[in-house]
DNA sequence: GGATGAAATTAACCTTTGTTAATACACGAA
DNA sequence: TTCGTGTATTAACAAAGGTTAATTTCATCC
């Protein structure tokens, strides 16, 4: 029994008490799946509608914009959830790049399976209205970082609420997610340890 | 039988199949509200769990910022859904305050109540998963925005696809929005107005 | 351990934004 | 019409970010 399984429901439980003997019928339609670090889950225009679970590991969503550099969007890593939007909210071929960064290892549903398990066990939606309302409330945490904060309080934001995750991530992804360039973040570190020294 | 019943109706009737004579449990738990014109619809630490379908006219929502300035998070306008989402998310006392920036006519129903409303008529489930991946959408559209493109570009990026909106609402919470100034926002104005005629 | 390549830093220069304050403009109330 | 209030513009200066390119650091692979 995968420790994502285990997680997920008791997850299943604490918000809609069904019992773990009773959500075979939806881990059977689940895969587990290994990425390498650097190994891509999502290419631009695949229109596979994956919905996982992260195990273990890092993964970056990112687009190729219009003069060809890369934009990182947000991170995800263990315990969330990562999901193609453009394919599950729009049906339309991803716009977006999901690869790992480190090994990860997680546990993924195709969106079409989850509904059709949906429609036969509504007892399961709690879980999916779960992972909206946390894939929205982050979005909307973003967003609010990006009007009230300046990119050096959204940097000092991201060190104390994630350190972990800035020690295991390139510098250059982490300026991409606050919407500024690799050299501007490294002279913001350069301000933050002058001012530290006085 | 308000514009706005018909239009979710026939929403319930596209999602779900569900008849607009079988949606008189839904909507027997709605109010009509009016706001006037700068009204308060939530205040900062407000609890109520509300979610709002907006039939005619504009809602801004903000943030009172530690330096005491306001930030705008979003705009929503006529046939769109805004909710306090500290209180239904995260059921914490809004740290938000949406307010009506014309006169306002909306239809509201408390999350608790709709969250019953769902408990014995699941069939209205697809209505919440609608309204939560709209919204999943919209802000991640936004993230998308603020990471790969410059102030100037968000501008133009609204301007062409919100040209009505940006003229219905002062510059200063558009900048706010757009994550600068209103005195930036006027010297992009101006820049693009000189590129026009250059 | 040395070579290699990617990432981060630094520098120089230019552009843009923030800040503050003064001014111009628009609109509604008296 | 005039006054008052709030909004937008402009100006001047400081601070920060973007761009490009050179340099340093670091991890990794042979």
């Amino acid at each position: 029994m995968s420790a994502s399984i285990t997680t997920l429901q008791q997850l299943l439980f604490d918000l809609a008490g069904v019992l773990p003997a009773d959500t075979a019928p939806l881990f059977a339609m689940t895969r587990q799946r290994k990425l390498e670090a650097n190994e891509t889950y999502i290419r631009e225009g695949d229109t596979e509608r994956r919905l996982a679970f992260i195990e273990q590991g890092i993964m970056r969503a990112y687009i190729i914009k219009h003069n060809g550099d890369e934009a990182t969007l947000f991170l995800r890593w263990e315990k969330q959830f990562i999901a193609s939007h453009d394919t599950i909210i729009h049906r339309k071929p991803s716009r977006f790049i999901y690869r790992a960064l480190e090994p990860v290892s997680l546990m993924e549903i195709d969106y079409d399976v989850l509904e059709e398990v949906l429609k036969t066990h509504p007892e399961y939606e709690p879980l999916r209205n779960f992972f909206l309302m946390r894939m929205l409330s982050e979005s909307l945490n973003i967003m609010e970082a990006f009007v009230t904060l300046s990119p050096e309080e959204r940097y000092r934001n991201l060190l104390t609420e994630r350190f972990d995750l800035v020690n295991r991530v390139p510098d250059k992804y982490i300026a991409s997610m606050l919407g500024i360039t690799p050299v501007s973040l490294s002279r913001i570190r350069k301000r933050m340890l002058d001012k530290g020294k006085g």
